[in-house]
RNA sequence: GGGGCACUAGCUCAAUGGAUAGAGUCGCAGACUUCGAAUCUGUCGGUUGGGGGUUCGAAUCCCUCGUGCCUCACCA
């Protein structure tokens, strides 16, 4: 398949002088209006170097690159060259390439040879998971599956919450009130009240909090009954944790999470020293960032003991040194700007250069109607609800449309389900929102559904058709005078751009860039369904179009499996 | 108070410094005897928070003011 965006730089390094090819790349442009053509290259910077205004080298440029055959018209408008290319060879290239290609059209060698570490999910144990930790769960999981598809070799993490202070209080708590049979039967309710039950009572007795520094320095020491405790927990949780990232279909390669560089921190605190980094401040150990227009970055407490900053830079460097990576991808909130900003800012003082390789890739926030969430002032939806509740939605629409699917309960599933994760993922990753189920159970319009329903609307124009006339169509063979109206032709357009679209997500680590994309396709589709009938007499016809079906079938399918969702045949 | 982020149609959001700022939703008007109406078509809707500046050209870059959120030493 042609790199049309290549190929016409080219054709402009023989008509302008002076410039790069990577230069007049960047400068192609895609016209918002169609009537203006598949590409466009404005003229106005070229005025000054050129002494001539920008309309009359627009008509120079024109006429110089208009001989070509990859174009079928290239006009001068104004300051603007127009091009114009030959539909014919496009689609039947993209055709034939997208039907051979099958799942792995979009998918690219970008990242061969180079390791990307994605941390993400990473909930805090013993609490519940709830609606604000679908974001990086669902984000992180779609930035690790478009660097897979941009052949890097990828890793997930999920660097559990299952150390500090919090868990003196939990085994504090439990020793008080705690039975084991409640905990048994659901976990995390039960220790999540426990916990709750701690702060209240803290609050007339201090003498709780001191209890359970206490009991949290006695499970540093590795006492074999705290220990004992904290690893039921941990396990417990784990269990619950499991059950929600079965539903979205989400897998690690790890579950290192804060617990396991307890052990692996002293080094940096001496290497720190060596380096001359630290300073003592108010009895507690600190490193000065004023050169790096920073606060300054609390390391050890008074007490000696370490903060999450020392752990972070604890795993940073245990990863590069295990899996020498090339990129260490964080999903973690916006909220941890300022500590992202401390930890690898000291990693670099420290004189690792690969400090640079580490990337936040922060996420706003999200509040609910009566304010932020707040479990312990039961302020909170939990995700497992939004998930159950969303797919019970569904199948009460299966059951009022009738529609045939073979699975309910599957089909339900996969959109209900994906309902959530595509409306998590439509937006841009950094703005706040409100949570609203209103929104959420929308299914109409540009949400994860309707995306979903234009996929299984084409699986049925195949399945109409019959294995022997979807086959021909496979081989890829077309006649593309067929298919090569405005509405098809702006659906060819849409699947040829869908790889730029992949490599511009992994690039920006913004999924919403594939959503969108996503929804476009299916919105051309839904566009060319209704304007033209794809089972036609014309054996030639027929085939050219359900190829084209094919096509935007499957980049539909491809799309959403970047974002983690599934496309049903039926539904 | 310092730092950061956000602000675009009634609402939710798009828009590599480029042509007339686009979608969805809401409202209104239409399209199922025809490959699936979770669909499609049309219509209504804008001082891109305010004000300066840079530029041939600004929603986009710079300054400033406003509003909201996040964050700033012993939580993570």
């Amino acid at each position: 398949m042609i790199n049309y965006r290549e190929k016409i730089a080219e054709l402009l390094m023989t008509a302008v002088e002076g410039l790069s090819k990577e230069e007049l790349t960047a400068m192609i442009e895609v016209p918002q209006d169609e009537k203006m053509g598949d590409y466009a290259f404005p003229c106005f910077r070229l005025a000054k170097q050129l002494r001539k205004a920008p309309p009359m080298i627009a008509k120079d440029v024109a006429e110089k690159i208009a001989g070509d055959n990859v174009f079928e018209k290239v006009e001068p408008v104004n300051a603007y060259v127009n091009m114009y290319i030959s539909r014919e060879a496009y689609v039947s290239d993209l055709v034939k390439e997208v039907v051979t290609q099958k799942e792995t059209y979009g998918n690219s060698q970008l990242g061969e040879g180079k390791k990307v570490i994605v941390e993400y999910s990473s909930p805090n144990i013993a609490k519940p998971f709830h609606i604000g930790h679908i974001r990086s769960t669902v984000i992180g999981n779609s930035i690790y599956k478009i660097y897979k598809a941009l052949g890097y070799d990828t890793m997930r993490i999920n660097h559990l919450g299952d150390y500090g202070t919090q868990f003196g209080k939990m085994i504090c708590a439990y020793r008080r009130w705690g039975n084991e049979e409640d905990v048994i039967k659901s976990p995390i309710k039960t220790l999540l009240s426990y916990y709750t039950k701690f702060h209240v009572e803290a609050e007339n007795d201090p003498a709780l909090d001191q209890e359970a520094r206490d009991i949290f320095t006695k499970l540093e020491q590795g006492a074999e009954e705290e220990l004992r405790l904290w690893q039921w927990f941990r396990d417990e949780s784990l269990k619950e944790f499991t059950k929600v990232y079965n539903m979205l279909g989400i897998e690690f390669d790890s579950y290192a999470g804060e617990s396991f560089y307890s052990d692996k921190m002293g080094r940096f605190v001496e290497e720190l020293k060596t380096k001359q980094l630290l300073k003592a401040s108010e009895g507690a150990q600190i490193v000065e960032l004023e050169e790096q227009n920073l606060p300054p970055a609390l390391i050890t407490k008074s007490d000696g003991s370490t903060l999450y900053i020392t752990r972070d830079i604890a795993a940073a460097v245990y990863r590069k040194e295990t899996y020498n990576f090339d990129k260490n991808i964080y999903v973690v909130a916006s909220q941890q700007n300022l500590h992202f900003q401390q930890w690898i800012q000291i990693v670099e003082l420290l004189g690792y250069e690969w400090a640079r390789d580490c990337v936040h890739v922060p996420f706003g926030l999200v509040s609910l109607e009566d304010g932020t969430m707040s479990t312990r002032e039961g302020r909170v939806v939990f995700l497992e609800d939004v998930l159950n509740k969303a797919v019970e939605k569904t199948k009460e629409i299966i059951a009022e449309k009738g529609v045939n699917t073979d699975n309910i309960e599957e089909t339900a599933k996969q959109v209900g389900i994906g309902a959530v994760v595509f409306q998590e993922l439509s937006n841009n990753r950094i703005k706040d929102y409100v949570f609203s189920w209103d929104r959420v159970l929308n299914f109409e319009g540009e949400t994860g559904p309707y995306v979903q329903y234009t996929h299984a609307r084409a699986a049925s124009v195949l399945r109409k058709a019959g294995a022997e006339a979807v086959a021909k169509a496979e081989a890829g063979e077309i006649k593309a005078s067929y298919v090569i109206s405005d509405s098809a032709y702006d659906l060819v357009k849409l699947i040829y751009k869908l790889p730029e679209v992949i490599a511009e997500a992994g690039e920006k680590y913004e999924p919403s860039i594939v959503t969108r994309h996503v929804i476009n396709i299916a919105q051309s589709f839904n566009r060319f369904y209704h304007n033209e009938h794809v089972l036609v007499e014309n054996e030639e016809e027929k085939t050219a179009k359900l190829a084209l079906v094919i096509a935007a079938k499957t980049a539909i399918k491809n799309g959403l499996a970047l974002l983690g969702m599934e496309a049903p045949e039926k539904m």
